[in-house]
DNA sequence: GGAATTTTGTAGTGATCGACACAAAAAAAG
DNA sequence: CTTTTTTTGTGTCGATCACTACAAAATTCC
């Protein structure tokens, strides 16, 4: 029954879709830099289309991000999930980021938190707060992962669990700041090795 | 002979401190969200003095952002290179960057070059490039300070200068952007020992 | 088929954007 | 004191901003 008949006009374009493209633009031109011209054309919509959908160009932008966080920003989450081996796991977080935040669909670089929504937390309303959640759920998600490895005797007993999810997370964001500046996969994916290695190293004496 | 004499009405303010302000403007706006009113009214001066001076709001950014570069954002980077012990001064440069990404005086949190020029490196003409000497630049000195202590037998000789300084570097991006989403000093300075502990590791057989 | 409902596209709204023209003001030069 | 030079403050430019009123179009309901 999702795509039940209702009464009046059909709507010619798709939530989700239009939704996509409007990260892209928020992620090339920033929150104020995406006129609402730039984000109509690219969503494909006319503009009373988009507040009758989404409020206004501020409600567009917490949706956007809510989107992102859920879907885009968990690629390399759930490879690091999903690879059993966890030395293989690390490195294919590593890999989907670099991966990512050089060859996105939209075009844009870096990371959409990092490169736009992180400007904006410092004067649009909400922004910060939901940086923080993706920041705090991202952490936890990381270490439940070590934890688990822990657990299962796959990384040593005194792991320091949390904190390497927090070096592996941050590492991160240096990966896709140098990746918005301009620098190629080529150019971050020699560093991957070194960042597997720093994350599961074995805790020092 | 830095002050002068010179023919005409004297200008009523000071061109490093009216930089200084428009700095704090763009990192808490971004370049979009920072208007010529709010920028003229936090720098004190009317917008044809702004234009006379910096020729545009471009070029005001471009001004500010390599200002910024050669100012502000050197601090740890300093703190890094005199502090005589490695361990101390690596300890110093994380100590610093939790330090103004929490505390700046234009009440900013975060990093300027990664919290708002990063965002315009997808559309603002010349921001890219000045990010990308930033960063390769950044990455020299943190690479040199720990080859001079393999070179003094303070790190072993088989310790990897560069791939720990992109480490380091990169572990930075990280603690700005938890400041930017607004974790407290407090928050990030429990990082600090684990991250000098990473950074300067062993390299593993 | 006609009424009801919803979305569409057109064509704007006042407000604010970045940028500037112009003349008064304030200094040195002669 | 007059001239020259430079900066100041006021006022405003056309363009673009986010946003919306309105009527035609397209569907279901009865």
């Amino acid at each position: 029954m999702i795509d039940t008949k209702k009464v009046g006009r059909p709507k010619t374009f798709d939530r989700d879709e239009a939704l996509t493209k409007a990260i892209g633009v928020f992620w090339k031109q920033g929150y104020e830099g995406a006129s609402m011209k730039l984000l109509t054309d690219e969503m494909g919509i006319n503009s009373p289309s988009l507040y009758a959908e989404f409020g206004d160009k501020h409600g567009l932008y917490l949706e956007a991000i809510n989107s992102y966080a859920t879907n885009d920003a968990c690629t390399p989450l759930v490879a690091l999930e999903t690879v059993p081996d966890i030395q293989k796991a690390v490195r294919a977080f590593f890999e989907a980021v670099v991966d990512y935040s050089t060859h996105h669909d939209s075009g844009a670089k870096g990371c959409f938190l990092v490169s736009c929504v992180a400007t904006s937390a410092g004067h649009v309303n909400g922004t910060a707060e939901l940086l923080q959640d993706a920041i705090t759920s991202t952490d936890k998600r990381i270490t439940a992962r070590f934890e688990h490895e822990v657990m299962v005797g796959n990384l040593p007993q005194d792991f320091p669990s949390a904190d390497r999810a927090k070096l592996m997370f941050d590492l991160r964001q240096g990966m896709v700041f140098r990746a918005r500046a301009g620098f190629t996969d080529d150019d971050l994916a020699g560093d991957i090795d070194k960042y597997v290695s720093s994350v599961l190293a074995n805790p020092e004496s």
